[in-house]
DNA sequence: GATCCTCGAGTTCT
DNA sequence: CTCGAGGATC
């Protein structure tokens, strides 16, 4: 074996054919780990090698090429430096998701219909599975790696070519002799083998912080490190699964463009399989299902798209998705576990609902830890009791449910759970209202806690640093006895100064937030306010309709239920809120304090005006609330849920039920791209 | 009085 | 995302 050595070659010509020798073996060896899942070389070998690479290179900078392994790392990223973006040669879509075997069908049938083709005619699919990681997408310039973005939002992604080519089995220089296009993007996924994360996980337990929850979130995570040698310590592969712009000639078929992309030396999703028909995307889909446990990957469904490029073609693609792939995915995992406890959580409206403590679960990815039981009547319904054996499911795969009870595992003594008697907070006592249990004390404290974080949020005061944590701990300290003690906290200064955590900056902060809060729209006051049944849509027709705060406040029934959408029960509660005393109190605190909303004025009319929008999915680069605010000035208003009202539809990635009804219904459909393009790019 | 929409509210975890 | 219930409509 070959000891790294000080660069000490006579002349550059030796210098670079050890300097090729090396290349050669290290990249030997890369493939072979990573293809093979060994390698012929000792890891202490491997290194050795590749410390003398390093050596060599230093000593003679011009025989460093980019594809070199050594070029895998680079230094890190001045810190707090951001990512440059880099627009994608073709876009990166996303594509149409379904869950059910009957979707599928439909799916296919569509596809039959579109070409024109009798029920029964063949038709192959290439299937592969879809992986559970981060999409990426790599420009090849004559066959050597030049760029990697991620998905981004579809147009524009992130550079991450340093990070991105640290991956070992991610060719630097595409395998084999060429001739190479020009330019060619690979697309693929970023992911962590489930060996390779518990390895991590094992690793780095003892170390850091243990925040590898997941697998698909610590790829996501480690991406975005800003130091390519910290990358390069996580077992990171990459599976290429389709080509995006290319240069020259494409390809005939999926399955040609896979043994292509082997034979560059990329990795490919496996298994993988050329099948016929509906009945073959179903046969791969359930089989992949049922050994699920046994792949080395995180899946989370299967793709398959129509092999033949020319149908693709001729099927083209929708808005947002190409109409001739689709990925079907596994159904929502239940879990098992048991229920340990049953407590109960006073809200910012003072109802009290069940909460099961379930002893900790890995469901879907996450850890699960409580599950929701929504209110006392649903409880009984469902007949959970402590120490019960239950299935949960994470309904749309995100928000854990109790499904059922598996009662023949019930132990002996277990007791229905009583609904509390007093509030679990005060202790003081309940009201019965419908499935429902009030606490009506108003200084409760766990409602304070909920009545302030409601009137900090987003779409309410906007007052960033004031979270669940810090008012818990405001509240707990005494700071914090009102509502309206929020903005009296800058005469606490002192005191705030004394709180852990809290210094002379994030002081400072808040304080300057606060002040910066003081003059909200009327419609975010109102709803900050927190009246029943009245949220943001409310807030905004009374906002709209009595224009100030003091027409509104003195406003009867009568008046308030002329407003569109205000029956009498709002009207009542409306009423009941301005005519409290102790709101008055509150409302003049306020003023006094400087918190004043401002007049509303009509919505300008712009040239989105009679038009409803509609958001779903995840859009890249805005939240859902600015996305919305947008369509707002320029006019348009906004709903939640798709209706004959409703005119357009924005579909993010992995939109979900209100894209298929908005399909269903005919509405005008916006990719995230023609969103941004309608309302002018940011 | 029944039915359909829509909104409010609560919910988990990273 | 889901449930429940208020409001509008027939």
């Amino acid at each position: 074996m070959r000891k790294a050595q000080a660069p000490g070659y006579e002349n550059s010509v030796t210098a670079s054919q050890r300097a090729a020798e090396l290349r050669q073996q290290i990249r030997t060896a890369d493939d072979q780990y990573y293809n093979r899942g060994h390698s012929d070389l000792s890891d202490a070998t491997y290194d050795a090698l590749f410390t003398e690479l390093r050596a060599l290179e230093a000593a003679h900078p011009e025989l460093v090429t980019e594809d070199s392994p050594t070029q895998r790392v680079g230094a890190p990223l001045p810190k707090g430096g951001d990512f440059a973006t880099a627009q994608h040669l073709e876009p990166m879509g996303s594509i149409e998701s379904l869950m059910t075997e009957p979707d599928a069908r439909d799916f296919v049938q569509r596809i039959h219909k579109l070409l024109e083709l009798p029920p029964e005619a063949p038709l192959a699919f290439f299937c592969e599975p879809k992986l559970d990681g981060t999409s990426a997408n790599l420009l090849y310039e004559h066959g050597v790696l030049v760029r990697g973005l991620s998905r981004g939002d579809g147009q524009t992604g992130e550079d991450l070519t340093r990070n991105l080519r640290t991956i070992r089995n991610l060719p630097l220089r595409l395998a084999g002799a060429g001739p190479f296009p020009e330019r060619i993007e690979i697309r693929g996924e970023v992911i962590l083998s489930k060996a390779a994360f518990a390895r991590l996980q094992a690793r780095e337990a003892t170390s850091s912080d243990g925040t590898f929850r997941n697998a698909r979130n610590t790829v996501a995570g480690t991406l975005k490190l800003l130091d390519p040698r910290a990358v390069q310590r996580r077992p990171l592969e990459f599976l290429a699964f389709a080509v995006g712009h290319v240069s020259g000639p494409g390809f005939a078929s999926h399955g040609a463009l896979r043994q292509q992309l082997a034979a560059w030396g990329f990795t490919l999703a496996e298994p993988a399989a050329l099948v016929e028909g509906l009945a073959g995307i179903t046969a791969f889909h359930d089989d992949l299902e049922a050994r699920r446990e046994q792949l080395p990957y995180e899946l989370d469904g299967i793709v398959a798209k129509v092999d033949a490029v020319a149908l693709q073609q001729r099927l083209g693609r929708t808005a947002r998705t190409p109409r001739w792939a689709l990925a079907y995915k596994f159904a929502p995992r239940l879990g098992i576990t048991r229920v340990l406890a049953i407590g109960a959580q006073v809200g910012r409206t003072g109802a009290v609902t069940p909460v099961a403590q379930l002893e900790p679960l890995e469901l879907a990815g996450v850890t699960v830890q409580n599950a929701s039981l929504h209110n006392w009547g649903l409880l009984r319904e469902r007949d959970v009791r402590i120490g019960d054996t239950v299935e949960i499911q994470r309904a749309g795969d995100v928000i854990p449910e109790v499904v059922r009870v598996l009662v023949e595992h019930r132990p002996d003594a277990a007791p229905p759970p009583e609904p509390p008697s007093v509030c679990p907070a005060c202790r003081g006592p309940l009201q019965e209202e419908g499935k429902f249990l009030y606490c009506s004390n108003l200084d409760c404290r766990d409602q304070l806690v909920g009545r302030i974080v409601h009137l900090a949020s987003r779409q309410c005061f906007d007052i960033e640093g004031l979270g669940p944590k810090q008012v818990e701990q405001l509240v707990q300290a005494g700071l914090l006895r009102s509502l309206e003690d929020v903005f009296a906290l800058g005469e606490h200064r002192e005191a705030l100064l004394q709180l852990e955590r809290w210094g002379a900056r994030s002081v400072q902060n808040l304080l300057q937030r606060l002040a910066a809060a003081r003059t909200p729209s009327l419609a975010r006051f109102l709803h900050g306010l927190g009246i029943r049944h009245v949220g943001l849509s409310t807030s905004q027709d009374l906002a709209r309709h009595f224009g100030s705060l003091e027409r509104l406040a003195a406003a009867d029934r009568d008046n308030l239920q002329a407003v569109d959408g205000v029956g009498p029960e709002v009207a009542a509660a409306v009423a009941e809120f301005f005519a409290a005393e102790r709101n008055q109190r509150t409302l003049q605190a306020l003023a006094r304090l400087g918190v004043v909303p401002q007049q509303e004025t009509a919505a300008a009319a712009g040239p989105l005006t009679g038009r409803v929008f509609v958001f779903t999915g995840s859009l890249g680069a805005l939240s859902r609330d600015d996305a919305a605010a947008k369509v707002v000035l320029l006019g348009a208003t906004t709903a939640n849920g798709v209706s004959k009202k409703v005119t357009d539809v924005v579909a993010g990635a992995d939109a979900g039920s209100k894209l298929a009804k908005a399909q269903q219904l005919g509405l005008r459909i916006l990719d995230e791209a023609a969103f941004l393009a309608l309302v002018g790019n940011p």
